[in-house]
RNA sequence: UGCCUGAUAGUAUAAUGGUAGUACGACGGUUUUUGGUACCGUUUGUCUAGGUUCGAAUCCUGGUCGGGCAACCA
């Protein structure tokens, strides 16, 4: 255990509470998600903050629902929201809602207005947006503002009551009209919306704002340490006003920068535009960074908690390359995915010196990176096979390890062959490859004394079973679609979904376990898509193989 | 033009006044019955100008550039 990993900035400062005895050296923190979306890879390094703080330092995390917002928010997040939070691995001390807590947060509202810091406003948005001035000129007071304290109480209470239609009033803090910090220019506790809630009903009609709600949230809860995105920090004043004006337990703020990953959008609003575009089938398409779409196209609940670790958190903006959140679950998938032997171009290879009627089982181990290999399945070896197109040229370049009039390669796990002869159609496509094998290279007792350069997939032509074969490639054609000119939705990259009618593959896949990653040799990680039936087997390609050859 | 933030290889992230390090990427090599994996190597960096100091990525001052803030959204 010598190894000493420096920690991130938030570390620190859970380190340094604990020591100076902060809290009893007690660590509460929260995810707090609004259930209007389904949680994307961003969502992903906010969970893995908040839930991996707790779990270092032996405390706990709760998941809270931001649902102050009733218009937005449906049951259905809610739920997809706990399946996604679970999966990735984590689990919440407490499942609360803010709505919770609004029998506490009209109390506290109350509380301010006894205490002359707030009132009712029956101003309008636009009236109320042009009073509080520019970030350059201050705020000027209304008439509402001066209203006394017995009349606040009493408009409050019809607004909850039902009095008022919405937008008529709303209740505001009284803080500073001139304040640097435009969020202090009495900014809005309550608006009235009388709209149906996901869990409280018709209860309510008066709902509170966001900066009215969190930090109250926080504190009813008493967390320690409340992590959210740099956008909240001109908040954080507010956060820190109400709690100390109310004298309720002083949780604090602190901020990170939000996760960018290139080729991809990661707003809830674009995210929802290519759904109901069609551009993508819905929000668990294989190509969204939603954790339903990455869980659909095979990746693992630990290639992206490894992912999230890897990105660290800083308070500078960020782009991170796809290439890393690739590098990790090929790691992962590396040393679990069974191999197996797919073609997906096939092209037929005929054996002319291999008995035409003749089938011979070779056995293959499932993971070479596994201690035994994970034991194997046998394969059926014939005189026909089906190869990869790209494996055989009409005129090889000088390191083409494959297949072209003369070379030899080794069949995986069966024999070394030799290119003899091909045929083509009338219109110049290959066809057919003629070979010759050696008897004596069999795998495992090769006496041939033959050494090749390069080793080949294939499946036997009368052995071989097909599948739907689904080939995904980046969203889209440019790194930072929601920064250039014009709609991000004009840099889809068109070639984003390939599909294989028919690959042909090894029989033992016929048996493949919806949810594991399985290696096509020397073509990717594989998983069943959800669409999958036993009639037709459809397989998304999870991510390539790295594939260091580059045509010379 | 106000306030708040931030700036270290291509991308991220560390070094907390004392040798600028790590990962991914890229490039090259060794091993290999996957052009995978593993292993080894190479490459490239402190935004800028001053100042403090024996010594500055780190502290100070000015500038430059990026991001955020004027929703009855969160």
């Amino acid at each position: 255990m010598s190894e000493e990993r420096s920690l991130n900035f938030l570390e620190e400062i859970v380190e340094e509470d604990i020591a100076a005895g902060k809290n009893g050296g007690r660590i509460l923190t929260r995810f707090p998600p609004e259930p209007n979306g389904h949680l994307h890879i961003g969502h992903a390094k906010s969970i893995c903050l908040n839930f991996g703080l707790a779990l270092k330092y032996g405390g706990k995390t709760n998941l809270r629902f931001d649902d102050t917002n009733p218009t937005k928010e449906e049951t259905e997040y809610v739920d997809s929201i706990k399946e996604d939070v679970k999966w990735l691995g984590f689990e919440w001390a407490h499942e609360l809602y803010a709505s919770d807590y609004f029998d506490k947060l009209y109390d506290f509202a109350v509380t301010l207005i006894k205490k002359g810091m707030a009132y009712v406003d029956d101003s309008s948005a636009e009236e109320i947006a042009a009073q509080k001035g520019t970030p350059t000129e201050p705020g000027i007071p209304n008439q509402y503002r001066s209203r006394g304290i017995e009349e606040n109480l009493a408009l409050f209470a019809e607004m909850k009551a039902g009095k008022y239609p919405d937008g008529a009033k709303v209740l505001r803090a009284k803080i500073d009209l001139a304040a640097p910090n435009m969020h202090l220019r009495d900014p809005l506790m309550y608006r009235i919306k009388h709209a149906h809630h996901h869990r409280t009903g018709d209860k309510w009609c008066i709902y509170p704002m966001y900066d009215f709600a969190h930090g109250e949230s926080d504190a009813i809860e008493e967390i320690t340490h409340s992590i959210c995105t740099l956008e909240f920090i001109p908040h954080r004043d507010l956060y820190n006003w109400f709690i100390e004006k109310l004298e309720i337990f002083p949780s604090k703020q602190y901020e990170f920068a939000r996760l960018n990953l290139n080729y991809t959008v990661m707003s809830k609003r674009k995210l929802l535009q290519l759904v109901e575009d069609k551009h993508v089938e819905d929000w668990d398409d294989p190509r969204m960074p939603t954790i339903s779409g990455l869980r659909r196209r095979g990746y693992t609940p630990a290639s992206i908690r490894d992912f999230c670790d890897r990105i660290g958190v800083a308070k500078r903006e960020n782009m991170i390359d796809v290439s890393l959140l690739e590098f990790c679950i090929r790691e992962d998938l590396n040393k679990t995915a069974w191999r197996r032997m797919v073609v997906l171009d096939p092209i037929k290879m005929i054996i002319t010196n291999y008995p035409e009627a003749q089938t011979e089982t070779m056995f293959s181990e499932n993971n070479p990176e596994a201690e035994g290999g994970e034991g194997g399945r046998e394969l059926p070896f014939s005189n026909e096979l089906w190869i990869e197109r790209e494996d055989f040229m009409e005129e090889p370049p000088k390191k083409f390890f494959r297949l072209g009039i003369g070379l030899m390669v080794r069949l995986k796990s069966a024999y070394i062959v030799k290119c003899d002869s091909f045929t083509k159609d009338a219109s110049g496509n290959v066809t057919e490859i003629y070979c010759t094998y050696i008897p004596e290279s069999k795998s495992g007792n090769d006496t041939s004394g033959i050494n090749v350069k390069g080793t080949i997939h294939w499946v036997s032509v009368p052995h071989a079973k097909t599948a739907e074969v689904r080939l995904y490639d980046r969203l889209f054609r440019v790194e930072d679609p929601s920064n250039e000119d014009g709609d991000f939705k004009e840099y889809l990259n068109p070639d984003s979904l390939q599909i294989l009618p028919k690959a042909y593959i090894e029989a033992d896949l016929a048996k493949a376990i919806p949810g594991k990653g399985y290696q096509f040799i020397r073509k990717g990680y594989f998983t069943l898509d959800k669409h999958s039936t036993a009639d037709k087997l459809i397989f998304s390609r999870t991510v390539t193989l790295k594939d260091g050859w580059k045509t010379p």
